[in-house]
Parts: structure tokens; sequence; C-alpha cells
DNA sequence: TCTGGGGTCCTAGGACCC
DNA sequence: TCTGGGGTCCTAGGACCC
């Protein structure tokens, strides 16, 4: 473990975790003969990216995000893992636990990083530091994983310490140095700018966040609108009222749910895609009944060769969970597309304006048998959760394969 | 180097109602 | 007959994050 850097935290009450390239990582706890070589997790298709690459990996300029192709040519002796998404998911709440060990107030960002409001637990440890190291020992004896974190005032600049932090050490932002600190990052540094933000600041000519404080807000509020402009104006100068707000609680659901699909090859063949959109259909449908929720709005995703991406939604009369009426609804969607016999890379499915599903009175329609879709796919629902999903699929899934 | 899959949030225009 | 705003819902697209 390296050492905390020596500063003052006083003051610096927000801690953000990030867990070290936490897919590689859980991955590889049990794989001691490839600790030291790259490897990445990601899937094996001709058209994967990489989800996570491990150091030795990234010192040969592989990075997440990364196609597989390219990664392969960067690092021939690279190393391909499939991620195991049912173990990260339990040692991503095992290790919330160790957090709200400490504070009540922890919200989970993702799988692998939580902001921490630390304030009330510092008579018990002593300081935010000292937290922090407790937490990334317990983290390491129990999970076997290490992890890093940023000290500070604020959660953007505690977000951006944790990155400095990387891999397996404590950085502190002293409240003293917060805006030297800042002002001497890039903007597209900035947690909130992306890509097509930082393209548009450079072409202001504001390369870095001191730039970007120095400039009117005037010229900011032009180039990006009246909020995002201030928005900018004021990351660039610390100001962040984000408080660390005890994520959501479980009871209130998800806004969307969806699943999308890349083909292998590009696909212009309406059977082949309305076959996809009832496998996708199948499994949000599934996911939205698992989670006890029904959504009122479907959304067709469809991203063509050329990589254009389009959406289509309908909103539904009522709020739904069932295979049918979603599957139906998104190739409605599609076949309103017209007869673009473009080729298509992607077709994704998703509902949203989610609801807790047993808040919603199913409306039986006139005309639906006495045993409607609902008990059918109840019915699938429970042969799944006994047999498994092999267990159960529908016919034009199984008679034909996806290209 | 050709670009995954899961999400969230924001904007902007048009419909519609009061 | 022409004219308001305000509020809400819906749709489409885009930026961003991990």
């Amino acid at each position: 473990m390296k050492p905390p850097s020596p500063t003052d935290d006083r003051g610096c009450t927000i801690l953000h975790v990030d867990m070290d390239a936490f897919f590689a990582s859980v991955a590889l706890r049990d794989r001691p003969d490839l600790r030291t070589a790259p490897v990445v997790i990601g899937g094996g298709g001709g058209r994967g990216v990489v989800l996570c690459a491990t150091y030795p990996a990234r010192a040969h300029g592989v990075s997440s995000g990364m196609s597989m192709t390219r990664a392969r040519r960067l690092c021939p002796g690279l190393v391909v893992v499939s991620p195991g998404f049912t173990e990260l998911s339990a040692v991503s709440s095992a290790i919330v636990d160790v957090f709200r060990s400490v504070t009540p107030l922890v919200q989970p960002a993702s799988l692998d990083e939580a902001f921490l409001d630390v304030g009330g637990s510092l008579r018990a440890f002593g300081s935010p530091t000292a937290v922090a190291e407790h937490i990334r020992a317990r983290v390491a004896d129990e999970q076997r994983i290490t992890c890093s974190v940023g000290v500070a005032a604020t959660t953007q600049l505690a977000k951006l310490a944790s990155r400095r932090a990387k891999p397996d050490g404590i950085f502190v932002v002293p409240r003293d140095q917060a805006i030297a600190f800042l002002h001497a990052l890039a903007v597209d540094e900035l947690w909130g700018v992306g890509a097509a933000t930082a393209v548009r600041l450079r072409r202001l000519g504001l390369q870095t966040v001191r730039d970007l404080a120095n400039a009117p807000v005037s010229v900011l509020q032009r180039a990006f609108g009246s909020v995002q402009g201030t928005h900018l104006h004021r990351l660039a100068w610390g100001v962040d009222h984000h408080r660390v707000v005890p994520r959501r609680s479980y009871d209130e659901p998800d806004r969307s749910m969806g699943a999308e699909e890349t083909f292998g090859h590009d696909v212009a063949d309406a059977e082949v895609i309305a076959r996809e959109l009832l496998r996708l259909s199948v499994k949000v449908a599934f996911r939205l009944r698992a989670g006890n929720v029904a959504g009122r709005t479907v959304v067709l995703k469809v991203r063509f060769a050329d990589f254009t991406t389009i959406t289509r939604s309908r909103t539904l009369p009522g709020f739904t969970n069932l295979t049918p009426e979603v599957y139906a609804t998104a190739v409605a969607l599609f076949e309103a597309l017209g007869s673009r016999r473009a080729r298509i890379r992607l077709v994704g499915v998703r509902v949203q304006g989610l609801v807790d599903a047993s808040a919603v009175p199913r409306q039986p329609m006139l005309g639906d048998p006495e045993h409607g879709w609902d008990d059918a796919e109840s019915a699938t629902d429970r042969v799944i959760d006994k047999f498994g999903k092999g267990a159960l699929s529908r016919a034009s899934l199984v008679t034909t394969r996806r290209p």
C-alpha cells in the first residue's frame, strides 16, 4: 500500500472510494498465475471492446473502451477473460457494507465506486484519512482487491482526487489547495466534461481548468447555453453543492431498463431483426418482472452500419412488463421506419417511465381471455426460476440461430 | 483504431389544456 | 377573430458516466 499523501485533511469530509481495475481484480483474485500478465476483461466477439484492463495491460497502451482488435494489436500476448457479473455484484455489495459500517452517508455511484460523507465518523476514527485507511485495509483483507480513495471537501474534488490516488493509494486535496489543484487540470479531466464539450472548449481556446475559470461567464453562456455555461464556470471554481445522498432507497425503482445487441455482422434481413427484437423484449420484460416494475414507454434504438443512431418511442395507454406488449410495440416502431433497406449494426429495446408494478392495477381489456399473458408470463418466470434460463425459450428463438 | 452495453439527465419543439 | 402565457406530456436526440 502507498502511504497517504502527507497533507492537511481538516474539513475534507468527503471520500470517493474507487476500486482499482475492479472487473479485472475480481476475476484474477484466484488466478495468481495471471497476476503480472497483461489481462483484459471483455467479450471475445469480433466487435467487442475492453471493459477493464489490468495495469500490466495498460502499460502496453491498452485501455477500457478500446476495441478488442486494437488491444490485441497493441499487446500480442493479451489474455482475454470474460466478466463474471454474479461475482462482481456480490463483491460490490460486500464493499458497500464496509462503507456503511463507517457512515450511513454512502452513495454508490456504480458497481465499483461510492461517495462517503464521513463528517460524523471523525470522533471514532480521528481524521478522514484514517477512515480512508481503515476502509482500504478492510477491503484488501476481506475481498483481496485494492482500492483508491480521494479525500476532499466536495464530491467533485474527491472524485478527481481518487483518480490521482490510483492505484492502491490515498490522495488528499486540502481545502486551501483546492483551487490550485483544480486549475492545474486539463478541462476534460473535470467530471461531467466529456469528449464533445472538451472539443468545444478547446475551440474557445480553453485548455486548462484555469483558462475555463478565467473565461467570462457570458462567453460560456453564449457557447453552451445559460444552464451549462454557468455550471462549467462553477465547476472551474470548485463550487459544488452536491451532498452525499444515501442512495435512492431500494423501494425506488430504476428509471428505465433496456437491452441492446450489436450484430456480429451488419444485418438487412427484417426477419433476423424481428427475431432479435423478440429476444431483447423477452429479456427486458423478464427483468422488469424480476424487479417488480412496469413501464409505459417503449423505446426502439437502431444503429445503422455507418454508426448513425436513431431512437423511436411510443407511450402506451397503460403500464406493462409483458413480453408481447413490449415486443409488439418495438416491432411496430421498427416497421414505422419504413422500408429503409439500410444495413443495421445494432438494435435495442428499452422500457422507461417505470413504477412499482404492484401499484399498477392491471386493466383487463375487453375480449381478453380469462387467463391472459400475465399468467403465461408468470408461469414462464417460475420455470426459469426453478430450472434456469435454458429451460424455456420462445419457439422462434430456438429454431434459428442469431447471426 | 472503426467504435459494447448498461444506464442517467438535459434540451427543444410541438401538442394540448386552461 | 385574434391573442396571451403557463404547465404538462410526448418524442427525438445528444452528452455523459462506468
